[in-house]
DNA sequence: AGTGAAATTTAAAACGTTTGCAATTTTGTG
DNA sequence: CACAAAATTGCAAACGTTTTAAATTTCACT
């Protein structure tokens, strides 16, 4: 037991080779006799071989990993996309022979300082900055740095190039309020979130804009702010909007959370959805699909856009491209059964 | 902008000071001059120094990593306590200033495989060994290079000692029966997966034991086995356990999972449960709350049992304990809507 | 056999740390 | 003020790889 791992000197001692041609011929370099590749390959894989990471991190400058940094928010929340995204950067990272690294910024520990160890230590060739916020001192930093990274989502504005991939959500709401208006909805509600992330404007203003778009002066939207992570006052907020004659008939939530959340307390207060009210989600989280009678939503495919960011920060480590990378994915609807005509009683 | 890293030796130069003494006074030593390691600490933290991983692992031998394997299934299919895993494994590596990797296993490719490049790389100083299989060559492989791990799961025998946390799906489920038995049912319907898992067992074999325990002969379980990873394969399952009029009054599933479709597959059948039958599952999924009634399940805590692996794992590879650590985790039943009385026409 | 070019191999430096051991400085004591 | 002991600091090797520049071998051709 507690065998020993084999060094490339071993390796070459073993061949009668120098350190230098085994390693060349492991690379595959030209220069190096086929036979001589050859016969350095086979014993390589016969003695297992395999190269210290540390080692080749410390001379070639290239860890070979991608960093990704995990905010702890509290003893009960997990990022519901987690799952999905780090599978998404695996299979990405995979195929061109990277690995990830999971950085956790514990309890109120900055998200930055984590960051900033990651990128300073040379774990990480690049990173993956997730959620967005207005003012993002993440993007910044590794802007100056010029380190390479790949965002997942957008600043609202921003004086610098940098490669991001977002889901169109402002597309989406526009095409939630559409179809709902087109169902004989004129009375909207907007359940948002008061955390300062990028995506609540752009879904927020996406919706506007196609409420502007549409040019009809009788239709009204009532938003209404939550916290992101206070179940508690999520449920409130939501119940501000539910109580009393004047409700909205359609309700879009800026995503599935507050969207199950809507569906549970108009159930609670006796209406039907979608007799009643209509509710539209965003993301398509697991859940949706079991709580009646079916959340419609846009599904953002998390995975298939997070093994497109790989690819995005694998070409950005390797090529350093002069124009920035963007990418904006449409997502698609999930009709489910939570939409409907609007009530006729009123309107 | 491209900022440069600041190295060691920069930083000697700067205080006019020796490598070793700076590196020295950074790790704390009390041979350094109190005075000194003050002066260093100061001009360390405002030159923003962050020692190279790289190199301090290349000469320690420790990386301050944990790894974790990732298989990838399919287009499909997530691992759905990823989220909640890496979250925790975070959770409980940050406090000792350890990180995570996660290294995919392309679909096609051995674990195995990837395990041992990770460990054989030098690239974690541990590793974490999840869904353990009935017959699992990574535990042989990881025992025979003596390589530090922590099993999520357990196998069923072994002539050996390894270090496992496992959740105790045996009680849980004998606790099920128990539960159901006491609400009049007498036939049961298991339903379990193909798939070599030692889990499906342990179950399994807790409710063989609580029936044992009971030593009613009126008491009848049917088991259906599906695929795991096959939809309709596993919808077929489950019907075949629902048709006729000899069926079940209370059903277990081995997950929620499984739980989830029953109950689908039961709705459609027009079975109403829990009037008509009692549905149990285990694991406590996000989904699980949602669909109707609310299913009865056992929360697994996976979060806080990853928290638990990654502070059993740092032990291990710190103090390398003569005997195994192992830890058995009692789950908690989530008593929702999905299980009541028997009903009273059969039986 | 001798030559030069091409093909193949190697020695040695470098990457940025940690650490055993030695060197230097400071302190305490007579 | 000398001297040993204690406290503090520094030199140099080592970790396992990649890479530059140089050395060696092979080969075709005269």
């Amino acid at each position: 037991m507690t065998t020993r791992v084999i060094t490339l000197k071993e390796l070459a001692a073993s061949l009668d080779l120098s350190i230098t041609t085994v390693s060349r011929a492991l690379a595959g370099h030209e220069q190096i006799a086929q036979k001589t590749r050859e016969r350095v390959a086979q014993a390589a894989r016969q003695a297992g071989y395999v190269p210290n990471t540390a080692a080749r991190t410390l001379v070639s400058g290239r860890s070979g990993f991608v960093g990704l940094v995990l905010p702890i928010r509290g003893p009960n929340l997990v990022d519901s996309f987690l799952g999905e995204f780090v599978t998404g950067l695996g299979e990405g990272l995979v195929s061109h022979g990277a690995d990830l690294i999971l950085a956790t910024a514990a309890l109120g520990h900055s998200e930055l300082s984590v960051l900033r160890h990651v990128v300073e230590s040379g774990r990480a060739d690049g990173v993956v900055v997730t959620r967005i916020a207005e003012t993002d001192e993440r993007l910044a930093y590794l802007r100056e740095r010029g380190f390479p990274f790949v965002a997942h989502g957008r600043l609202l504005d921003s004086d610098f190039g940098y490669n991001w991939l977002d889901t169109d959500g402002a597309h989406a709401f526009g095409e939630a309020f559409d179809m709902l208006y087109d169902l004989g909805h004129r009375h909207f509600g907007l359940v948002t979130i008061s955390e300062p992330m990028t995506f609540r404007h752009l879904r927020q203003d996406g919706l506007a804009a196609a409420i502007a778009r549409r040019g009809d002066p009788s239709v009204r939207l009532d938003v209404v702010t939550a916290p992101r992570f206070d179940q508690k006052a999520r449920i409130e907020a939501v119940n501000r909007m539910l109580q009393g004659s004047d409700r909205p008939t359609a309700i879009v939530a800026l995503f599935d959370e507050l969207a199950l959340t809507v569906m549970e307390e108009a159930a609670r207060a006796g209406l039907s959805v979608p007799r009643d009210l209509s509710v539209i989600g965003f993301d398509n989280i697991a859940a949706s699909a079991y709580a009646p009678p079916g959340l419609t939503t846009f599904d953002a495919s998390i995975r298939q856009c997070a093994r497109e960011i790989a690819d995005m920060l694998l070409r950005v480590i390797g090529d350093r491209p002069a124009v920035p990378l963007t990418r904006l994915i449409q997502p698609t609807l999930v009709a489910r059964a939570s939409h409907g005509p609007a009530p006729r009683t009123r309107n």
